[in-house]
RNA sequence: GCGGGCGUAGCUCAGUUGGUUAGAGCACCUGAUUGUGGUUCAGGGGGUCGUGGGUUCAAUUCCCAUCGCUCGCCCCA
């Protein structure tokens, strides 16, 4: 329909699927609360430099990805494409490396201009975690523990494999960085157009290629692990042993290395092979270096992010909807009463839909439509005996109750959990 | 940014080798049932066939362009 749509890569999140979003969101948040990671929330734009100076220049995201626009001040803010960085400014600018060690939680839309396709658009959503001001690996176990333990709430651990790779300390980075630099150098002519420009700005990211010709080359490449130091090699067994000792399986995968320029030592992600091109779940790593890089002491860093829709896709359970209890009156006196004991019955808990419009058959219909499990029926005859007619809907019973002990009556008919099903999330 | 597929009712889709008023199921509305829902039956509303142009006596159908969706490349959650 060429008629009003919305913007490119974006959605509507419609009731049904905002019930689902909303249950997994807060199930996450909940989990997270259990390691003490609190809830941050950070605005959806900063300053454009907030991600140009902490993801750098050649990455994707920061090439050609950013939502950046002008305001009426001049200023270039930029819709964020991430929560890390708007995190690492928080800290900063509140004054909270007083108070380290930190643990936050976040979930929220983030924003990249990218061809949508399956499991990727332009407003999309993640939740994540970060752990701030602990430079010991014991971090990075405990935070891939917590992604782990999410995935596995919603029963989807087991549809993804845990990779991970470590990428050493900025000294043994920056040797292999070298190491891996003059090794490509002796094939410029054969590497693909993006490997050459990576060449010269982002090594690193060559190993990471999906292009024929790189992979021929990439196989013969210098392996990360003849360039770590002691430290370096020391941190990442730690990681390992760490996580075999929970029983978190993985795989370890030396071509991981994260498009973000920030990161060092673990990386680490949740893939699956069930969504089509898109294989991260769950993705994160250390960033000692990124605080430090946009201004702030030295203070470094592990998470993680995971994308909301994604999680969404492989968990396919329905979650159950709410049902309400109909209020049913009949005629304009009837009404009157209805909203007042319907409102009544919400504050002491109840779920109340209220049948609009119609004769008695179109508003049983109604009922019947937005699934309750009860009707309470007030028309000429109950407003004569100042009675209620409540009617089960699933089991068809009837019977009279007085309207001026409605709410007790009801909460004696129809126990807690019922009244309050829905709302348990 | 680059490639492939697809745009017919709110949804899922049929259809036309170019030819009167374009179909089905589901959903919606009305009635059978003026105070009793789910099932059933009868009827009804809803379409500029994505948009613009071209070819033709005639286009939803063929051609071109465009927009949108979708899948993939790249990259990422």
């Amino acid at each position: 329909m060429a008629k009003l749509q919305p913007v490119r890569g974006t959605h509507d999140i419609l009731p049904k699927e905002s019930i689902q979003r909303r249950h997994i969101t807060d199930q996450a948040r909940n989990i997270a609360a259990r390691y003490c990671f609190d809830e941050i929330n950070t605005p959806i734009f900063e300053f454009t430099e907030v991600f140009q100076r902490t993801l750098g220049d050649t990455s994707d995201i920061v090439s050609k990805e950013m939502y950046t626009f002008e305001d009426r001040s001049g200023a270039s803010l930029t819709l964020r494409p991430e929560n890390t960085a708007g995190v690492a400014r928080a800290l900063i600018s509140g004054g909270l490396s007083q108070s380290l060690p930190l643990k936050f939680f976040y979930s929220g839309p983030m924003f990249r201009y990218e061809r949508p396709q399956k499991g990727r658009l332009r407003q999309f959503h993640q939740l994540g975690v970060e752990l701030l001001g602990v430079s010991e690996p014991i971090g990075d176990v405990e935070v891939i523990s917590l992604g782990a333990q999410i995935l596995s709430s919603f029963d989807i651990l087991k549809k993804t494999t845990l990779e991970i790779n470590t990428l050493g300390d900025k000294a043994s980075r920056l040797a292999y960085s070298e190491a891996i630099k003059s090794y490509f150098s002796n094939y410029e002519s054969s590497l693909s157009k993006d490997s050459i420009l990576r060449l010269s700005k982002n090594p690193l990211r060559i190993l990471d290629s999906k292009e024929e010709c790189d992979i021929e080359i990439i196989k013969n490449a210098p392996n990360m692990n003849n360039f770590l130091n002691e430290y370096s090699r020391d941190f990442f067994k730690y990681v390992c042993d760490g996580l075999n000792n929970l029983g978190i399986t993985f795989s370890l995968n030396s071509k991981l290395v994260r498009g973000l320029d920030y990161y060092n030592h673990t990386a680490f992600e949740f893939t699956t092979n069930e969504l089509g091109a898109q294989s991260a779940v769950l993705a994160g790593g250390r960033y000692d270096g990124l605080v430090e890089a946009m201004g702030g002491s030295s203070i470094p860093g592990v998470g993680w992010a995971a994308g909301l829709e994604r999680i969404s896709l492989l968990f396919r359970d329905e979650v159950i909807a709410s049902r309400p209890i109909s209020v049913i009156p009949i005629g304009v006196t009837a009404e009157t009463e209805g909203l007042k004991l319907a409102n009544e019955l919400r504050a002491s808990g109840f779920t109340i839909d209220i049948a609009y419009r119609g004769n008695l058959s179109k508003r049983m219909k109604r009922a019947n439509k937005v699934n309750s499990y009860a009707a309470i029926i007030i028309g000429d005859d109950e407003l004569n005996k100042k009675t209620a007619t409540l009617r089960n809907l699933d089991t068809g019973e009837q019977q009279e109750i007085k309207i001026d002990k409605i709410s007790e009556t009801m909460e004696h008919i129809f126990p807690k959990t019922l009244k309050s099903q829905h709302n348990d999330s």
